[in-house]
DNA sequence: ACTTATTTTGCATACGCATGCTAAATTCCA
DNA sequence: TGGAATTTAGCATGCGTATGCAAAATAAGT
């Protein structure tokens, strides 16, 4: 009933042209085909020669599926993520693709569902993936493990490895906390608050962390405190609640520049509040946006570029997912200062 | 030399269990497994049984790759695109992505390089995709042949296909060029002026007729109009030199949203202008961040999710990609009024 | 109960390429 | 120039699943 194909009418999809017949045309056997378009083999020049030139006139092409079946390598990297609403993740996106693509890998995407998760992971196993990258938060351990049962490497990126012994890449988010809080109390601010995003994310947990340690090091602690869950609505209610009181903190620090986003709007077209003379913002990641005149936003710089070319390196890596021992990449960050905050005068 | 293989030891890449295994422990023949798994074959109930029961017991999962070579069917689609820097793009491959794996289709993703075109072309055509959506300006339409030549079906996504016969999906884009300009002269403008995405672009080229349509309704022409390219920065210069000479447009049209917020920004900070007091901006697209405070950007809405749908219907529809009738669907747009236009006292 | 129609099962083969192994061709060395 | 060392070509088989065909089993019909 469905699609009926008729007999000897042309056929939508045409048959391709197959290693056997080049061979044929080239007067070589399929083995010759097969070895010249193969890295690493030994093929003599003049046969190489004919097998380009049937193959040219024949418009061959390997067929990657066949090729795949026979040496158990698609390939095929899967990227598993939850939603692009962050910015961060269509540049990460973008850029591991490309990354990927000049070595000759390809970009399988998922988009993990929150109630249907089981579904995807079937169909990740099911393709002979060469590796996985993890960049959403749910479920990511489940998945890391059934992969790594399978033997397929994963990367857990931006996110680090609970107990599970994923190999991971991470910006160094400590570290980056500490650079906020140095930084908002060198130019001055005594009340700091702090919006928090999903509380069970490593990469929260470990910027909450270095910020109170800057803190701490200057004998002050965190003035207040909200939770944005990541979320943009959350993250502007936070606000409103943290500089509705009677004391208000004089810097606000988002944990990621996306819910900043939320947050400065919210202060300047709800409550307006100016930013920065009525309280300084920052944020965590550096998106695009940040840097739009809009924003101006004081934030520290995930260096994409360097967690790719590590994510890269690890999936590539025969050692990826030994037995044990996990690798865990952390790249450094950098404070990116802008217009989103300002020296504040003792008072 | 490179990763070599411990004979005995324990590889890292487990071999899968595969549905011989699983026929040999419930003690039927392959032929029974593999119709056990696949949908639309007869298998008795008692043999259905035994099969799944020994399947979960070995975890047996179908190789998709064996099974793609078995049924030239990958059950993949392959989305082109250029870049995600445009905020549509990531909601439509979010919703693209989503929509396949509704269907059982896996996303391959191909970030199209303006150097080398090729390689990745090949590499396209050697996976067995069971379609392609083109959502890249650059080479789309020798793309879109090579495609139609290995008889894959081809959707151009928010791009009109220019003379090749290939399915397409658009909005209405010239009826949007006709609302927002209807809309403005409505409130009262008199000097609307256009700032247009790439001029090879067909969206671009609608829209842009659409709203001298309306002008021409009206009795009007364009006031002023400059070049953005669809990237900020000249959408940026274009906005200053429009609102730089002696006579000001009181209204400008931006061929997208992505260059509107620029546009708008360098208004506010770079010229000291009052958006929308004295200058209306309007966009196209509805992108995520237009809805946000700091822009509140009056635009018209392309319905991603109904873009999505009928993308994903032509794809499916077996009469994709037949000769010489090409399908196009063409999905109805909506003003969305917000604050960045207002009402002119005529003077 | 016996024939006929229908469903279910297994066998065998195809899908397109990679690769171990052996035979053939070539190169090297003395 | 003859034999050993080396390179290259071809044969045959495997990768895991789907499916046409025919045999076997079951159901239906009279």
């Amino acid at each position: 009933m469905t699609n009926p194909k008729v007999r000897g009418a042309p056929d939508a999809l045409k048959r391709a042209v197959t290693s056997i017949e080049v061979a044929a045309r080239a007067g070589v056997s399929q083995s010759a085909v097969s070895r010249t378009f193969s890295v690493g083999t030994s093929v003599s020049d003049e046969t190489r020669r004919k097998v380009m030139r049937a193959a040219r006139e024949l418009s061959y092409r390997p067929n990657a599926i066949a090729r795949t079946l026979s040496t158990r390598q698609s390939n095929i990297i899967g990227i598993v993520l939850s939603t692009f609403e962050n910015q961060l993740y269509p540049v990460v996106v973008e850029q591991l693709s490309r990354a990927l693509q000049l070595q000759g890998k390809h970009t399988m995407l998922f988009l993990a569902d929150k109630q249907d998760s089981d579904s995807a992971f079937n169909e990740i196993l099911s393709y002979q993936l060469d590796g996985v990258v993890i960049a959403s938060a749910t479920l990511a351990s489940k998945l890391a493990k059934q992969c790594a049962d399978m033997g397929i490497p994963v990367v857990m990126f931006n996110r680090a490895t609970d107990g599970t012994s994923t190999d991971s890449v991470t910006s160094d988010n400590r570290r980056a906390g500490q650079l906020i809080g140095a930084h908002l109390i060198a130019l001055g601010h005594k009340r700091i608050a702090y919006i928090s995003g999903r509380e069970d994310s490593s990469t929260n947990r470990d910027r909450e962390h270095g910020l109170r340690e800057a803190l701490r090091a200057n004998e002050m602690t965190l003035f207040a405190q909200g939770n944005g869950n990541y979320e943009q609505a959350l993250a502007s209610a936070a606000a409103e609640k943290l500089m509705g009181g009677r004391t208000k903190p004089d810097a606000i620090v988002v944990a990621s520049d996306h819910m900043a986003f939320a947050v400065i709007d919210t202060l300047r077209y709800s409550m307006n509040l100016h930013v920065p003379n009525d309280v300084s913002v920052v944020g965590f990641d550096d998106v695009p946006q940040s840097s739009w005149l809009a924003y101006q936003l004081t934030t520290v710089a995930q260096s994409v570029e360097k967690m790719v070319r590590a994510t890269v390196e690890l999936l590539m890596s025969p050692a990826a997912s030994g037995q044990g021992v996990s690798r865990n990449v952390v790249v450094a960050c950098e404070l990116v200062e802008r217009a989103s905050v300002t020296q504040r005068t003792h008072t």
